[in-house]
DNA sequence: GATCTTTTTGCAACCGGTTGCAAAATGGTT
DNA sequence: AACCATTTTGCAACCGGTTGCAAAAAGATC
C-alpha cells in the first residue's frame, strides 16, 4: 500500500541504495541524485519505514516509558513533559502501565520484543532492582524518581527523599510542634521508606518530640483520605508530614469532614508541590520537587546513553525547597 | 547480542522455519519438534523480535494514542484505562503528545513511519477532519471523545455533547435560574461548540431566560479560574454551565477568591464527573460521562478494525446523567 | 588526452523474521 | 509389504530497509 524504497528507486531509475542514502544523514549522494530521488519520493508520498530500518541500524527511536502511578495527578504532568521532551529529540515513548505489577520480567521481555533503544522507569515506589533488570538485559535505563543511593546500580534522577524527610521534620519542629505524625505512602515504596528514615533521623536529635507512624495504601486521594479518617478516630498528632501532595489533599478532605480545622487543629505538610497544591481551595504547604528539571535531565541522560551504552551509572539529585502556604502554623521565634 | 531465530535453529539442529513456526500460533509443528525448539529457545533466552516479524505479518501490535489534553487530570484516568485495555489485548500504545498542534500531517507521517496497526485520537477538541486524515492514509482510526455526527467519517466513541448542553440548560432552568452563563472551553473545540449549541437551543424555548457566553482559553484549572475572575468584574449570571469539571473547579476557586458563595450567590454545573469532583472540598454538581465504558468500547472497536479495516464508520454514543452535589440550588417545584 | 585521486553509484549480502511450496516423514489401510 | 492420505519439515524467496566493497564516474594535475 505505502510506497517502498523499491518503488521510489524504480520511478527515479536508480538503485535502491541510492534511495536509501538519500534518506540517511551523512551518506554520500550527489546533488543531482538527491534531487532526482526526492522528486520521485514526494510524488509517491514515500517516507522510510523506521522499523525496517531499525533491523540494520539497531535503533528504533522508541523509548519504553514505564510507570505505575496512574492515579496521582502529578503524573499527568510527568507524562506531558516526558512525551514532549522525547518528541523534541525525535524519540517516541512506548507506554507501559504497570498497575500493581512489581516483577520486571514481563516488562523486560516486552521492551526486548520491541527493541526499544532505552527505558525510563518513572516511579518513586519501585525498588532499584526493578530498573536494574533492564540494564542486566543490556538496555540503557534511567530510573526517574528512583531511590537515591551513593552507589547506584543504574542511572537515577530525582530528589534525596531522606533529606526531604529531614527537611519536613526540621520545619515542623521549628514551628513548635512537638507531637508529630508521619503518614506515608505505601510502606513498601522506596520513597516512603526514605522519607520516613530522614524524618525519624531528625526527630531523634530532639528527645522531647514524639512521633507516630502510619501508611496509606497507595499514593492516591482516596488512600490519603481513608488513612486520615482512621487516624482521626484515635489520638492525633499536632502535625503530619504526608508522603505526597495527593495524600495530603485526601487527608485535608478527611479532616474537614471531621470538623477539624487546618492549621488551627492539625498541621499538614505535603511533598511535590503539584499544581493543585496552589489552588485556593487547597493551599497546601508542601516541599517543592523540581519535576521539570528532573525530567529534562532524565531525557538528556537516556539520550546520552544511546551513544554510550556503558556509561558509568550516576545519581542526579535535585534540591527541594519548602513552599509556604496555608496548612501549617507560623514558625516560632523567627525574626 | 540477543539470541536470534538462527541461533535457536542451530542449537536445536533444525531449520529456521521450524523455529519460526514454534513461535507462531496455528502453525504446524509436531510435539517433538516443539519441545526441542522450546528447550533451545529457553536456554538462549530467545523471544522473537516483533518488529522483524511485523515486516512480513504487517502487524506491529502498536496503537498510536494521540492526545492534546495533557493538562486535564481526567486524562490521567483516560491514559490509565487505555493503556490497560490495550495491554490486555497484547497491544502497546505509542503515545503522541500533540500540545497545541492541530495539523494532522506530522502525526500521520509519524504513525506511518512506525507502521502502527491503528490510531486512537483521544480528544474532545480536535475536529473530525483531524482523525479522518489517518483514515485517508489507510489506517484504522477511532476518535474517542470526538464530535458526534449522524454521518461520521470515522469511528467516533463518546457522548452527545449537544444533548449534554440541553441537559445542563434544562437542569438550571428547573432550578429557577433565569440568568444563565455558559463558560466554555476553547472556542474552537468541537466539544465547546456542541455543548453551547445544545445549551442555547434549550434556552431558546424559554423566552424569559437570558444567556451570556464566554470561553476559557484551555480545558485547564488556570484557564477556568482566569476566565471566572474576569467574569466577576462585570455583571454575573446566576448560574454557569462550565465546559468541563476542571474549568468548574478553577471557577470555584475564583469565586471563593472574590468572596462569592456557591451555590448561594452563584451556581455552577460541570461536565465529566472526574474523581476530584466528588472530593469533599470541591463537591461539584456535574454531568457524569461514562469514561470507562467509552474507553472499553473504543478499544473493542479498534481491535475489531484490525481484522476488518474497511468496517463502516459508526458513532457510539453513551448516555450521560447529572450527578447532584453541592454547587447548585435545589430544583424548584419538585415535590 | 593520459593518469591519478576522489567522489558517487550499484551489487549483493545482511538485519530477524514469515510463508508457499514441494519433499520427506508419518500413519492408516488393505 | 505396498499404497495412499496426511502431517511435518526444509528450501528459498520475501518483508523494507542498510552497508561494505568494488566498479564507474567525475575532477584534478600535468
Amino acid at each position: 500500500m505505502n510506497a517502498t524504497l523499491k518503488d521510489v528507486a524504480e520511478r527515479a531509475g536508480v538503485s535502491r541504495s541510492a534511495v536509501s542514502r538519500t534518506f540517511t544523514d551523512g551518506a554520500s549522494v550527489s546533488e543531482k541524485m538527491r534531487r532526482k530521488v526526492e522528486k520521485a519520493a514526494s510524488e509517491l508520498g514515500y517516507s522510510p519505514n523506521l522499523l525496517a530500518r531499525s533491523l540494520t541500524t539497531r535503533r528504533t527511536k522508541m523509548i519504553g516509558l514505564i510507570s505505575n502511578n496512574f492515579h496521582n495527578p502529578i503524573f499527568l504532568t510527568v507524562f506531558d513533559r516526558f512525551t514532549d521532551a522525547l518528541q523534541q529529540r525525535g524519540l517516541r515513548p512506548l507506554l507501559v502501565n504497570l498497575s500493581d505489577e512489581t516483577d520486571p520480567q514481563e516488562s523486560v521481555r516486552m521492551m526486548r520484543d520491541y527493541s526499544v533503544d532505552g527505558v525510563i522507569v518513572a516511579s518513586s515506589t519501585l525498588p532499584p532492582g526493578f530498573s536494574k533488570a533492564f540494564r542486566d538485559h543490556g538496555m540503557p535505563v534511567v530510573h526517574t524518581f528512583g531511590q537515591f543511593s551513593s552507589a547506584p546500580s543504574v542511572h537515577v534522577v530525582g530528589i534525596d527523599n531522606v533529606e526531604c524527610g529531614r527537611m519536613a521534620a526540621r520545619s515542623l519542629i521549628a514551628r513548635g510542634y512537638t507531637n508529630l505524625g508521619f503518614m506515608g505512602g505505601p510502606e513498601a515504596a522506596t520513597s516512603t521508606q526514605d522519607r520516613l528514615a530522614g524524618f525519624t533521623q531528625e526527630i531523634e536529635n530532639h528527645p522531647h518530640i514524639t512521633l507516630s507512624i502510619s501508611y496509606a495504601a497507595a499514593y492516591s486521594f482516596d488512600a490519603g483520605r481513608a488513612e486520615m479518617l482512621r487516624l482521626a478516630t484515635g489520638n492525633m498528632a499536632q502535625a503530619y508530614f504526608c508522603g505526597d501532595d495527593v495524600l495530603s489533599i485526601g487527608a485535608l478532605s478527611a479532616l474537614k469532614d471531621q470538623g477539624l480545622r487546618v492549621p488551627a487543629d492539625v498541621g499538614i505538610i505535603g511533598l511535590n508541590d503539584m499544581e493543585m497544591a496552589g489552588w485556593e481551595n487547597i493551599n497546601l504547604t508542601t516541599i517543592h520537587q523540581p519535576i521539570r528539571q528532573i525530567i529534562n535531565s532524565s531525557v538528556e541522560l537516556i539520550v546520552a546513553m544511546l551513544d554510550e551504552p556503558d556509561r558509568y551509572p550516576e545519581a542526579r539529585i535535585f534540591p527541594c525547597e519548602i513552599v509556604e502556604r496555608g496548612t501549617l502554623g507560623p514558625e516560632i521565634g523567627v525574626k
